[in-house]
DNA sequence: CTGAAAGCGCTTACAG
DNA sequence: CTGAAAGCGCTTACAG
């Protein structure tokens, strides 16, 4: 528990610890790794040495042999930033809560396993190859991709190079890899089933950015909603998924079909930059305007009313990528999994 | 660029680009890393030689030798949770932006030295006592350690073990360790001095939860702030730093003064939670009520009307930590610096 | 400036 | 079940 260890002191190496126990560097060091065949009363002593001298294996040397490294890289690749001298900071997804959840769910799993997480950036070419030279100099056992990029080289390259990876959603271009994902147009489903059972006629819907799939994902599920109701002609206005965006794009809406009685705001943000355009505009959300959002997030709480939001279980869904990753490494195949998880709809004040 | 070797084939090591180059390991070592001492003929064969065989160096054998990982580990130690089985997920602070932020500002000054970030989560004494062996194994070469456990025993740990390491803030209990912090004090006195210059008198506080060094801080430069304008009694009411909490506190400041003219609210999120319960008391802001924030963080932003607040530059700061581990462990020292950020005030609507 | 050689700390066949 | 020994891929005094 404490560092009884005078701080400067070289590491202690299984040699040290084979010597105070008595036995051969090949004994501790089976003991060290839980290997079954060492007799009872040699496990005991060499345990006591190990406590006693306070040992802690040398990863490096590990790693030297195993090939192994008991770590993963979570990478987060997002499309280069056009103005690089206005915006200095890198890793703009960092900041969003999902990606939060996301960490929060890999480490779930990694941790009872000895993994640890190393956090990488590709946002240009050069941090791309980078991390290809990374990877390929087996620094970490596999990777975790989060892209918000639509024409990320990175899937490809992944799978060429066979290294066990999983991405946190289906991949633009198809290619094999294995990846978890939620079904995005179930979500959508359940959005406007709700509008419907609430009595609205009249449903538009704000998409996300229509290169990413996500964003065509959601908007076909709303295509596919409205016309399983008879609802009439689709209204939509493709967003950016920003607050601001989500002000112009209601704007927009409410010109193009001022008689809206229900709207599906494929983002939170988004949601969240729309309220109060339509509260200024005279409208009352949910009497006159009943809104549904997507994706749970802070923001759907900080809305004046709170969103109502299809809610991804993202935190499991990153478990699930931590597992996929794990069992790849474990046991390379072939098989390149695809895990579809169901969202679900919170319901509170604004639908 | 692309990956020219059959998937499965062995990694190139020095050997063989020695092999390829006609020269010894010794000299192609020397060239990758870089060593001014090489011929600049013979340093013209081993790159292409490299290049050819598209070599990248074992990490593992590198640390081994080097005993350098070119890692450090970004660790975020939390209280422990009480109601695990009721929240099986980890890492609270990982979905707040502030900890992006962090993120990005670290990785910004790490990526260009070629070091990678090891994210790791310290939220009980397992994991602390984990953390602790993972360290002295060397596996990182120093931590950035962001704590939100005002009795975090980390710090001193840290400090004990002579681990090149900084904190985010600074320690609860004064341990020799360097940190970064933003000058708290300062930044409430801009807070109220903007409330006074806008004619407010009749000046309360939200505090953060008291534990905390920083809500002692802000509350302390809140206190000063009020006397130094000569504005009577001060009026605080703790909060907790949550949206509801905010809720609840700016309640019990309504009755407490039901007079107030403006309060400065020691974070945004409880501001945000504070706002609607101003307006449902029939009270305008800024007119009736003017309010600022603190930390400039995304419900600043998501706030009807939009906060006034005061913003830390946590990427700087961030940045700045990320400097101070790597002078550390390019020296080791006895100095353990600290640098003190000045904070500014972000004037919207609000107040 | 260059190379032969030792050594970093571990794991793992291989004998016994 | 246990130990002696080889070997993982690199860096770095040390000679030359």
């Amino acid at each position: 528990m404490t560092t009884d260890l005078p701080p400067s002191t070289r590491p202690v190496t299984l040699e040290h610890v084979a010597k105070v126990a008595g036995v051969s560097r090949a004994t501790v060091s089976r003991v060290v790794n839980g290997k079954s065949t060492v007799d009872p009363e040699l496990r005991r002593v060499v345990e006591e040495a190990v406590a006693a001298t306070n040992y802690v294996p040398n990863s490096a040397a590990r790693s030297l042999v195993t090939r192994r490294t008991n770590s993963i890289a979570l990478v987060v690749s997002e499309a280069e930033r056009r103005h690089q001298a206005l915006d200095p900071f890198v890793g703009r997804m960092f900041t969003d809560p999902h990606f939060g959840r996301v960490v929060s769910g890999v480490i779930q799993v990694l941790r009872p396993q000895g993994m640890q997480m190393v956090l990488m950036l590709a946002d240009d070419s050069a941090s791309r190859g980078q991390l290809l030279g990374y990877l390929r100099q087996g620094h970490v056992d596999g990777v975790i991709l989060v892209s918000s990029n639509a024409t990320d080289p990175l899937p490809q390259w992944l799978s060429d190079t066979r290294i066990p990876a999983v991405l946190a959603s289906r991949p633009a271009s198809s290619c094999p890899i294995a990846y978890v994902d939620v079904d995005q147009r179930e979500g959508v489903r359940l959005a406007v089933d709700h509008l419907v059972g609430i009595g609205r006629r009249r449903i538009a819907t704000i998409s996300g950015p229509l290169d990413m799939p996500a964003s065509q994902e959601r908007l076909a599920g709303y295509r596919e909603a409205v016309a399983a109701h008879g609802l009439g002609e689709p209204v939509v206005v493709e967003g950016d998924f920003t607050q601001d965006g989500g002000a112009v794009a209601i704007r927009r809406l409410l010109e193009i079909a001022p008689d809206l009685d229900g709207v599906f705001i494929a983002s939170d943000l988004m949601a969240l930059g729309a309220l109060p355009v339509l509260s200024r505009s005279g409208r009352r959300v949910p009497e006159d305007i009943a809104v549904v959002g997507f994706d749970d997030s802070s923001p759907a709480l900080a809305c004046d009313p709170q969103l109502t939001t299809v809610r991804q279980p993202v935190e499991d869904m990153a478990a699930e990528m931590a597992r996929l990753v794990l069992r790849q490494i474990a046991e390379p195949s072939k098989a390149m999994p695809m895990v579809v998880f169901r969202p679900s709809l919170v319901v509170r004040q604004s639908a």
